[in-house]
DNA sequence: TTTCTTGGTTCAATATTTTAAACGATTATA
DNA sequence: TATAATCGTTTAAAATATTGAACCAAGAAA
C-alpha cells in the first residue's frame, strides 16, 4: 500500500475526531473537563448546562458526539451521570501521527 | 493567565484549521496535492475537479477554506491557477502543541 | 406512594454548510 | 477579432448540523 494510501486511510480514521474537536461548544465542554478541580470525578450534564450556557439537550448532543470519538465516558451516580475525560489518548496520537505525516510528506519532498 | 485559559485559546485558535481538515472531500484534496508527482507545481482546478468527483464551484469553495487557514495557497499561470500545499507548517505546529498540552493536562492530573 | 431531580430521546424548527447553475472576467488560441 | 478555456463569485437550493420543546424513564427524597 502506497504512503498515498496510508495517508488517506489515516485522513479517514482522524475525520470525526477533527471535526468533534473542531465545534467551539464542544472545546468549551472538554476545557470545562479538563479542570484539575474536576477532571477526576467529572461534572454532571446540568454543571456542562451552566457552564456552557448550552440546553439540556444540546449539551446532551454534543457529548454523544464526544462520547462516539471516545474522548469523554461517563459514570452514573444514582440519577446522575458524571461526565469525565477518558485517560484513553490512542485518538489524540492517532492524529498526531496523521499530522506527523503530513510535514513528513511536505518537507521530504520540499527539494527534490 | 491561568492554563486552562491558555488550553481554551489554543482551541480557539485551531479551530478553524481543525474543521478545515475534518471535512473528507477537503481530505480528498489535501491527499491529491500531497502527491510528490504533483506536490511542487500543484494542480489546477479542474485537475482537482477530476480527482475528487465535485463540481468547480465546490473545489473552489473547499480551496477557499483550505487557503483560509494558509494550509495551500495558489500560483497563477495565464489563466490557470496552481494550487499547492504551502511549506508553512504554522497551524499544524500549533494544532500539535495543543493536543501535547491537552495531553499534559489529562496525564498530569491523573495520579492526583 | 407521591413528588422531585436528573438526564436521555424524539421530533420539528432553525442555522449552517455545501452544492450547482448562471454569470462575468481574464487569458490563450484560432 | 472572434472563440475557447480557465476559474472566481453570486445566489438559490439541497443537505447537514444544531437546537429546544415536549415527553419518558429511573432513581432519590418526602
Amino acid at each position: 500500500m502506497s504512503n498515498l494510501t496510508k495517508l488517506k486511510h489515516e485522513f479517514t480514521k482522524s475525520s470525526d475526531f477533527l471535526v468533534a474537536l473542531g465545534d467551539q461548544k464542544r472545546q468549551a465542554i472538554i476545557v470545562a473537563l479538563l479542570d484539575p478541580q474536576v477532571i477526576h470525578r467529572g461534572l454532571q450534564v446540568t454543571d456542562l448546562v451552566d457552564v456552557t450556557g448550552l440546553s439540556r439537550p444540546a449539551v446532551s448532543h454534543h457529548l454523544k458526539i464526544l462520547k462516539n470519538v471516545q474522548l469523554v465516558d461517563y459514570r452514573r451516580e444514582g440519577t446522575k451521570n458524571f461526565y469525565y475525560l477518558t485517560h484513553q489518548t490512542k485518538a489524540i496520537d492517532q492524529l498526531k501521527t496523521l499530522l506527523d505525516h503530513v510535514m513528513e510528506t511536505m518537507i521530504c519532498n520540499q527539494n527534490l
